[in-house]
RNA sequence: GCCGGGGUGGCGGAAUGGUAGACGCGAGGGCCUUAAGAGCCCUUGUUCCAACUGGAACGUGGAGGUUCGAGUCCUCUCCCCGGCACCA
């Protein structure tokens, strides 16, 4: 065949990709369509913080592979809304600011600017027009907005919250600015914690609807487990037990109340409101005794995380005098205080069974506490109270346990909750491992919490109207030393007048979390300019919830409830229509640098996309992006992998240009086709893109090695499966052969994309396939002798069901003859159309 | 410790309980070329027996089990990665 013009056979990316950006953004092609006729789709990418380092692959893995569903679902017809924005709120703008001077704003906005034009050159479908920004005052106002709803119901509340504070920086810290090993991440001096009145968001009243909502939407397991893991719904009892002589009583939270029997004593949390009566000399303590106690309460409160953390598991202790009596077999249980229990968690006290749990158990050796066994487990051991190991059994049989004896502990956990709630002694609960979302941050650059203190009035939410409260410009950015954020600083800002009463107040000087604008920017997606609401009722109506939300592992259980939660507070005050925001919701694994180490700059691994682009092409790093290995696990980056993807897209440029057959395609070029074509669709729809991308090849290696080639119709067929995946090349090629049909015909310039579905003569929508052709003529059946492989028959497709002509060929197979030795097999197992196995023994 | 994910050639990885290793990379050989590059063709799990056609055994972290048949299902166990971590 006569070679080509060198120009259109040279496969040239850097040429061509943004040719096509450009024309596709001037035509506005991936821009939805409010309330169009078609069925709406909604895919969700998690909106990026525009880092100072730019994209990184790992966004460009999820971003291609849900622009190519993206881009798929629309050539099959749907309406779909595929947007992006930023996330651009957060703690490294500030930094950056503190250091060079330079104002978050002006620093985001650069790296928005960067961000934008990477993208662009990636040629991912967005829907520009519908761009977010969470620092943009007219968005920020209805996250402040949102804040004053939850104020508005209660949902949102001021409490005393221990906090991370570095004395040398003279700042609060995030638990993740707290390094393992208690120091602060920037200037490595050991951290403290100390308490400080917060805003809290009540996340924990909608913590068993987080839990059983999860029934009404798809995600994968292992995300549903985090979530059900994290929320931590636990039912248990909250036991009473009274303090001899005194009016007072001791509740603990237990789970297993069934090894009540066995328990021998309590401990406390320092924080605990018997203790503080204690220090008070409520009880009839010696003053020594107080000082001991009150000394113990203090080392422990004051406790920094260094100092916990070298302590391990070592428990530590003071006994506070007192007794309580266990009224269900009115043993004496001494109180102890031990920092091992938490302030915050169930009741702030548990009853110590050292029997039966590892940590009481510990304590107990520390301080000679008795130990008492009263669960048999499933190996029988029921060694003696001296040498108990100590056990926490799933199951087993109860002892020493009064009228429980010989039960099941599961039963036994039934019966004796009947039992004490009965007497009065105890009460059923449910605990939750989820806290309460803390929701202040002493910080610049984030939303201002719209809040005003006024001496005599209180506080005063924000008046709607009055939003947003805008984040004032400052000189300085540095903390104010005080913990309080640097906006306590800006007398002007700070001082207002009280909304109900004019007289002197001042603003909340605390801003919101991070996550705050994140909880709802797939909303203002919908409608990005709407000033007098989150977006119009109709426009959510129409595009909610959200089909397919896509986003990292690393997200799964903060952003993820978070975002849950919020929006379901929005259904229950009438703003959202649905109540859940994401249909469904899958994540993708983390890109590791070529050594097998996460990218970091410190490592020096980082790959930069823009170098790739400009090697290789956007197509060559999204496919090779997808290639890389299953999309919902961590892959290593490999260069090598992406010349072989570069090399792939040459061969399928060169062979549009050379193998094209006037005649039909035929044979098994035709049914390799259609096969591709099913299972691209198939396994795009199942998010397996790197089975996609070796289908793709697969079809390619057999189009080379075919006699005539494809013929142009089938061309575009192909062109339009790789599209999705390769978008550049194929509208390149798409275009190519349309300019070269058409110029004979009427010599019109100007033709429809690619990803324009219309009812034109060429069908431009996704293609179907013809199942009779996917079918293989000839089927290959392996035969086994013994289940072990001894030949395979060549067989018409239609002779394959039958077990007659299977058997009888197979039969005669010079190695199954050998295998079968002559003997009649015992039994024959035929599956019709896949195999068959002689059994002989 | 708890929860989750994973372990398959030299490497990344395929595989509705039914021919393990698709596809890509790497490697070896050949063609083309003055040469280099690119491209094209062949080979490529291990071991052994054959010797140019082929055949056998072993083989999916390890040990058992279910099954005509197990990478896939069950039990136990080891290792790696991620998250949480004294949560009662």
């Amino acid at each position: 065949m006569k070679a080509p013009r060198k120009s259109k056979t040279e496969y040239n990316p850097t040429e061509i990709e943004p040719k096509w950006q450009e024309v596709w953004e001037k035509e506005g092609l991936y821009q939805a369509e409010d309330f169009s006729g078609k069925p709406k789709y909604y895919v969700l990418i998690e909106f990026p913080y525009p880092s100072g380092a730019g994209l990184h692959v790992g966004h460009i893995r999820s971003w291609s592979a849900m622009d190519s569903y993206a881009r798929k679902k629309r050539m099959e017809g749907y309406n779909v809304l595929y947007p992006i924005g930023w996330d651009a709120f957060g703690l490294p703008a500030e930094n950056y600011a503190i250091k060079t001077g330079i104002h978050p704003s002006k620093a985001v906005a650069q790296n928005i600017s960067n961000f934008k034009k990477q993208c662009k050159s990636l040629g991912l479908s967005f829907d520009w027009s519908r761009e977010v920004n969470t620092t943009d005052p007219n968005y920020y106002k209805w996250t402040q907005w949102i804040f004053l709803k939850f104020f508005e119901k209660g949902l949102a509340y001021l409490s005393d919250v221990t906090v991370n504070w570095c004395p040398f920086c003279k700042t609060n810290l995030a638990d993740e600015e707290v390094l393992a090993n208690g120091t602060h991440e920037r200037c490595g001096n050991p951290t403290e914690r100390r308490m400080q009145k917060q805003w809290l968001l009540k996340i924990t009243a909608y913590a068993d609807r987080l839990i059983e909502d999860l029934k009404l939407v798809d995600y994968s397991p292992r995300i549903r487990i985090q979530q059900e893991n994290w929320i931590g719904r636990k039912e248990g009892i909250n036991i009473t037990y009274p303090i001899d002589g005194t009016n007072e009583e001791v509740g603990c939270f237990t789970t297993r109340p069934d090894t009540n029997f066995g328990a021998t004593f309590i401990v406390v949390a320092p924080e605990h409101p018997i203790v503080a009566k204690l220090l008070d000399g409520k009880f009839q303590i010696s003053k020594d005794e107080i000082k001991k106690i009150g000394e113990y309460v203090k080392r422990a409160k004051n406790k920094s995380e260094l100092d916990r953390i070298s302590e391990g598991r070592e428990k530590t202790g003071v006994f506070t005098g007192l007794y309580a009596t266990n009224q269900l077999n009115s043993t004496k249980l001494p109180i102890w205080i031990s920092d091992f229990v938490l302030g915050s968690v169930g009741t702030g006290a548990v009853v110590g069974v050292p029997g039966h749990d590892l940590r009481d158990f510990e304590f107990a050796q520390k301080f000679n506490l008795p130990v008492i066994r009263v669960v048999v487990g499933s190996d029988g051991d029921t060694s003696s109270i001296a040498e108990a190991r100590q056990v926490q059994e799933k199951e087993g049989t109860m002892i020493n346990s009064g009228f429980l004896n010989n039960m099941d502990i599961n039963l036994a956990i039934e019966k004796i909750m009947d039992y004490l709630e009965e007497k009065g002694w105890g009460k059923r609960v449910v605990s939750y491992h989820l806290r309460d979302w803390v929701f202040s941050r002493q910080h610049y650059w984030g939303e201002p919490i719209p809040i005003i203190h006024c001496p005599s009035c209180g506080i005063v939410p924000v008046p709607e109207d009055q939003l947003p409260v805008e984040l004032p410009y400052v000189e300085k950015y540095e903390p104010s030393g005080t913990g309080e954020s640097p906006l306590a600083n800006v007398k002007e800002w700070v001082e207002v007048s009280c909304p109900k009463c004019n007289k002197p107040a001042r603003r909340e000087t605390d801003t919101m979390p991070n996550w705050a604008g994140s909880n709802w920017y797939f909303l203002r997606y919908l409608d990005p300019e709407n000033n007098n609401a989150i977006a119009d009722k109709d426009k959510m109506e129409y595009w909610m919830p959200v089909d397919l939300y896509q986003g990292g592992f690393e997200h799964t259980t903060l952003h993820l409830l978070y975002s849950r939660f919020v929006y379901k507070f929005l259904f229950d005050i009438g703003v959202v229509p649905t109540s859940e925001p994401y249909a469904k919701r899958r994540s993708h694994g983390i890109v590791l640098g070529p050594d097998g180490r996460k990218m970091s700059k410190s490592f020096g691994n980082v790959i930069n996309p823009d170098q790739v682009v400009g090697k290789f092409g956007a197509d060559t790093l999204r496919l090779y992006e997808m290639f890389m290995g299953p999309f919902d696990q961590t892959v290593t980056w490999s260069i090598e992998g992406v010349e072989g993807c570069f090399r792939f897209l040459r061969r399928v440029w060169y062979l549009s240009h050379s193998k094209i057959s006037r005649q039909k395609t035929t044979g098994n070029l035709l049914a390799s086709l259609h096969r591709t074509i099913k299972k691209v669709s198939s396994d795009t729809e199942d998010l397996k893109f790197n089975t996609v991308v070796a289908s793709l090849m697969e079809f390619v290696n057999s189009w080379q090695g075919s006699k005539n080639g494809l013929s142009k119709e089938d061309l575009r067929k192909f062109l339009l499966i790789l599209a999705p995946f390769a978008p550049h090349m194929s509208e390149e090629l798409w275009q190519h052969m349309e300019s070269r049909s058409k110029n004979q015909e009427s010599g019109k310039e100007k033709h429809d994309s690619l990803f324009i579905i219309h009812n034109s003569i060429h069908g431009q929508s996704w293609p179907k396939f013809d199942p009779a052709l996917v079918e293989e003529e000839i089927v290959e059946i392996p035969v086994q002798v013994n289940g072990r492989l001894r030949g395979t028959l060549q067989i018409a497709k239609e002779e394959a069901g039958k077990q007659s002509a299977v058997e009888s060929q197979a039969r005669e197979d010079e190695r199954v003859k050998k295998y079968l030795a002559g003997k009649n097999p015992q039994k024959i197992v035929f599956i019709p159309g896949r195999l068959i196995n002689f059994v002989t023994s």
